[in-house]
DNA sequence: GTCCTCATGTAAACCGTTACATGATTTC
DNA sequence: GAAATCATGTAACGGTTTACATGAGGAC
């Protein structure tokens, strides 16, 4: 029993033997769209894997008096692994503030609130298209015994999430520029001397 | 400055005064689809809030001697939030634990991975028919100075996101069920004694 | 009488981020 | 010589979960 960023190790150890350094800068593209760690945590989370036999390590002397310690997955660390795999996940409560954002958008300036979701869409179509290249740099798709299948699984995921919410801010652009206000609903203030409070457009 | 939680709260606040019992509750439907919080959580923050004057709150005798407060948002409190909805959201590092699985899907027995992924298409797909229901409840779309365009837009969002999730668990299901099989990359395991290590398919 | 809901809190543990701390190698 | 990169760790802090703790009211 590890955590899941034990197995975010694993997944990444699985596919050759690392430093914890490299783990670091791995956890970045592209595992880090779904997964991210800083060094501070892999280095204690790989001290822990080594004790319970899932990992083990080489030190290896670079250039100088240098400690540099490559890291691999063991037999038990690859069984572990596959069990994990096919685990169902325990769910993770969601928090997106930018939806709660949204949930609270009839209080906020509507073209201050645009100006906030155009930010956001430009942000979201610039990583589609990272992401639409990477997938044209595939020849196919890979069969999913391949090392590679992981890599084009979460790209087209990737891709759907982004398509999503460049879609959901352009509705919600478009529905802060264009829309009526038809009703302004009062907010009960404490102290509660007043019972409603027009809006202050 | 408050945390999230206390903008979450904020948002809740604004829409009606508020027990800390009934705040738990409410980051169930519809919050809780994008923020939750437990009681443990929303009391110690309410108090942090009450002294900063974001919200006040009146004891109100419940039957019996209970000690039930009526928490309502302030003046100053709705000031804050506000400035906070057209706030850029700061960035929080994405942790989906499900596209991790589908990285190291490889390892993985496809008939199993296609189990999970099977049960995880069946969770969205019920979840996507409860907001589709919900959605249509709405007569119109609510403009955007009505509290209920909140509910809607998150409703909007959440739809689309359900969607993506089942476009993407299919194609999962297609390519472990119908998928070659055609590459068995080695896994270099520690200690490195075998270079290569054929699959146990 | 027992269980469920309403109601409010505290404490311990865990996970993750930021900051602190050190030091060698390479590049400019 | 200064800065960037490679390299490994610890400490403090903040946010979140789980568990502990209590108690009234209503339903069965």
């Amino acid at each position: 029993m590890t955590s899941t960023l034990g197995y975010a190790i694993l997944t990444v150890l699985a596919r050759g033997p690392r430093s914890g350094y490299e783990l670091a800068t791995a956890m970045g593209h592209p595992l880090g769209y779904f997964w991210t760690a800083r060094h501070s945590q892999i280095h204690p989370e790989l001290q822990r894997l080594v004790a319970a036999a899932l990992v083990g390590f080489e030190q290896v002397p670079g250039p100088g008096p240098q400690r540099k310690k490559i890291y691999s997955i063991t037999g038990p660390g690859l069984a572990a692994l596959r069990e994990w795999v096919v685990e169902p996940p325990q769910p993770r409560p969601e928090r997106d503030e930018l939806v709660l954002k949204a949930y609270a958008a009839w209080l906020a300036d509507p073209a201050e609130l645009a100006k906030l979701f155009r930010s956001r869409l430009e942000a979201h179509e610039l990583r589609l298209a990272a992401f639409e290249a990477e997938r044209a740099a595939f020849p196919g798709t890979p069969g999913y015994g391949s090392e590679r299948f992981g890599e084009y699984a979460t790209l087209w995921c990737g891709i759907g999430y982004e398509n999503h919410r460049i879609a959901w801010c352009r509705w919600m652009i478009d529905q802060l520029e264009t829309g009526r206000c038809p009703d302004q609903p009062s907010v009960s203030l404490y102290p509660s001397c007043e019972a409603t409070k027009p809006s202050e457009s």
